[in-house]
DNA sequence: TTTACAATTAACTCATTAGTGAATTAAACC
DNA sequence: GGTTTAATTCACTAATGAGTTAATTGTAAA
C-alpha cells in the first residue's frame, strides 16, 4: 500500500524547479552523447518526461539551455576541485592527489568530456559570454603554484615550472585517453577501457608527471 | 595573354577525378568546422563549386563522404610520419623528434584535430568499418619500441616503458591543448594561440616527455 | 471559493535538410 | 558525323527540426 505521507509535503503534479532540472540532466546527457548540433530539443523533452514547450519556457533557446548545462557542469568539477585540500599534504603527495583527482573526475564524468569538446567546436562562444564560468576561477591554479615552489625550496622539485602548464599536462594526460578512446581503441588494437587498461594509463600517468616534476 | 598551350591537355569542363578531389576538399572543410552533425551538404557543393547531386554520385552518403574524409586524413598523416626516420638518431634524439613532429603536425593539421574529435563522439563507428584505416598501422609504435629498448640498453632511459602508453602520452600533450585551446584561454585568461605561448608549449612538452624517459 | 497567475499542453509553422528521379550535355570512341 | 556513356544539372520530396501561438489546468493566496 503507497499512502500518501500525512504532513510530508506531497509531491507536486506541478513544480517549476523540478522541471528545470529533469529538463537540465535530460539535456546534459543529449548534448554530451551527441554535441550541440546533433543534440534534439524533441529528445530532450521526451527523456525528461515533459512538454518541449517547458524547454523555451524555462531556457529561452537551445543555445541557452546548451549554455546553462555547461555552467553546471563547470559547477560540479570546481566544487569537486575545492575538496581536494592540496595544501595539507607533502608536495610531491599533493601532485599525486592532483593527478589521481583529474583521471578519477574524467572517469566518473564522461559527459564533462564530450561537453568540452563540443564547446571547443563552436570555439568556445557560450563559455566567453557567460559571466558565471568566468567568475567561477579555479582555486588549482594559485595551490598548484604553491605546492610548486613549496617542492622547489625543500630541494625536491626542478624549479621554473609553470603551473599553468602543469595543469594543463595533467589534464592531458586523462583526458585525451579518455576522449579518444574509441579511435585509439581501433588504432592499436586494444581495449582501452578495461579496469586493468585504466589502471595501467593512471599509473603510467603519475609516472610521466612526476618524472617531471621530482628533481633528479 | 592566356593562350591555351597547344599539345598539352586543355582543362576539361568536366573531370570526375577533379570533382571528386573538389568535394573530398570542401568536405574536410565543413566536417572539420561544423562536425558531422552540423556540416551541410548544400554548403559542401556550394563551396566545391559543383551540384549537390554529385556528392551523392561520387559518395553515396553523408556518412560514407566523412569516412573518405577521415581515411584521408588518416592516410596523410601515416605518410607524413612514415618520412620521420627517427631510427637514424640517437635515442634522445629521436625521442625528442617524435615529439616535436607531434606538436607540428596537429599545429599545421588542425582539421585533423577536429576531425578525430567528431569521429570520437560518434564512437569511432566510421573508422571501425573502415578496412582501408586498420590496413594504415602506423609504423610508430614498432619503432618507439626499438627506440626505448635502445635507450634502456645504453643506460640513459628508464626500463619498463610502454610505447604505446608513451605515444599516446605525447599526443596527448600536443593535441589536448590545440583541441581544447578555446576554452583553456577563456578559462586562464590567456591566449594560448600566440607564437610564444606555441613554443613555451612545445619546450614544456619536451621537458615532461624527456624527464619521464630520461633516467634519473 | 473565487481569483490570479504560474505551469503545462496540444497543435501548429516554416525553414532546412539529406537524399532522388529524370533530363541534359560534354567528351571519348567508332 | 553519329553513337554511347560518363559527368552534370534541375527540380523535386519527404522528413525533420527549432521554435511559437494560444488555450488549459493546477495551485496558492486573498
Amino acid at each position: 500500500m503507497t499512502t500518501t505521507p500525512s504532513k510530508v509535503t506531497e509531491p507536486k503534479s506541478r513544480d517549476a524547479d523540478r522541471s528545470r532540472l529533469e529538463i537540465l540532466a535530460a539535456a546534459l546527457d543529449e548534448f554530451s552523447r551527441y554535441g550541440l548540433a546533433g543534440a534534439r530539443m524533441d529528445r530532450i523533452a521526451e527523456n525528461a518526461k515533459l512538454n518541449k514547450r517547458l524547454i523555451y519556457y524555462y531556457f529561452t533557446s537551445k543555445d541557452d539551455l546548451f549554455l546553462e548545462v555547461l555552467e553546471g557542469a563547470y559547477a560540479n568539477i570546481r566544487e569537486a576541485e575545492k575538496q581536494l585540500h592540496l595544501t595539507d599534504l607533502e608536495p610531491t603527495q599533493a601532485i599525486r592527489r592532483l593527478t589521481e583527482f583529474t583521471w578519477e573526475y574524467y572517469i566518473a564524468h564522461p559527459e564533462f568530456i564530450t561537453l568540452l569538446n563540443s564547446e571547443n567546436l563552436h570555439q568556445a562562444k557560450h563559455l566567453k559570454q557567460s559571466k558565471r564560468i568566468r567568475e567561477m576561477n579555479s582555486p588549482l591554479i594559485q595551490t598548484l603554484g604553491e605546492i610548486l615552489e613549496r617542492g622547489r625550496s625543500q630541494g625536491i622539485f626542478r624549479g621554473g615550472i609553470d603551473p599553468v602548464q602543469l595543469y594543463i599536462s595533467i589534464a592531458s594526460l586523462a583526458y585525451f585517453f579518455l576522449s579518444n578512446h574509441h579511435t585509439l581503441s581501433a588504432v592499436f588494437d586494444r581495449n582501452l577501457m578495461t579496469p586493468k587498461a585504466h589502471s595501467e594509463r593512471l599509473s603510467h600517468i603519475c609516472d610521466v608527471i612526476l618524472g617531471y616534476v621530482l628533481r633528479d
